[in-house]
DNA sequence: TTCGCAATTGCGAACGAGTTGCGAAACTTG
DNA sequence: CAAGTTTCGCAACTCGTTCGCAATTGCGAA
């Protein structure tokens, strides 16, 4: 994925990039799967701590006018959203370190057929995450 | 079975984890073999004394309507308990809908095997979640 | 540069749904 | 029936989210 992907496209579309949003977005790109307001809030904190919820609200909301991310309200609790990224990048994220390696799609591509014919399912095919754990924390603890 | 697994898992299906849940998981999980109310109410009261029995008993029901523990009454005078520990199997989440399906192990399992082999990267073999669109979504929306 | 104005922000209060604590009621078993 | 276990009703509270509003900012025009 291009970094600073989302900043270009929101320039690209004649909408106001300010500092706050820089960070905001910053933070989803780098953000695997699917996340909650509040984990994007907690990463961007990180960065610059006077930055408000609210406003982390508000650039979701503003990103999922534009279909830049989706959405999933599963009901009661956070409403997960995921970034709609355009080159098939997926990701083996550690739980340990929290580092994430990027694997090619040739390795996906058969799981995804499957999906497909036997269960009726369109996989997103562009961005897939899996958990585990790296090779160093993989010494230390396992699951 | 990965810590916080049941944490994680609530979250994953949009359920509610409030302190009082969390504390609660955490202590089911550490919790060998068959055990009663009675015993996780005791093990969360060192965590926190104001959590109530209630609590635990309603937390208990929610766990047993997910299908995370299965009540294994065997006569005596308390409901026993036992967390489930499911087979390997893996979700494929709607990401309209939200509802989720569970795929087979052998479907990801070369996945798997190419991530440790490749990539040195042990993968969390029991849990992957793919994101897509199921069968009635996908007809509307795509990504 | 400065100006004007709409867009954006931070803040605190408000929201609705879901969850909790509490005490009492209702089971269950010996 | 007594002792232990489980459920209930309900008001208070929490959680994630949104709102209203005044202050600030970005940016094109002057």
């Amino acid at each position: 994925m291009t970094p600073g992907y989302l900043i270009e496209e929101l320039k690209r579309r004649g909408v106001r990039v300010t500092p706050q949003r820089a960070i905001i977005l910053e933070a989803i790109e780098e953000m695997p799967g699917h996340i909650t307001a509040e984990d994007v809030f907690t990463a961007v904190q990180r960065v610059n701590r006077y930055i408000n919820l609210a406003t982390v609200y508000r650039t979701l909301d503003l990103l999922r006018g534009l279909d830049l991310i989706i959405e999933t309200d599963m009901g009661a609790s956070a409403v997960q959203f995921a970034l709609r990224s355009h080159a098939a990048h997926h990701h083996a994220v550690c739980r340990q370190c929290g580092r994430s390696f990027e694997f090619p799609d040739e390795l996906l591509a058969p799981v995804i057929d499957e999906l497909a014919t036997h269960y009726r399912f369109t996989a997103d095919a562009r961005h897939v995450v899996i958990f585990g754990w790296c090779d160093s924390c993989g010494e230390t603890e396992r699951g």
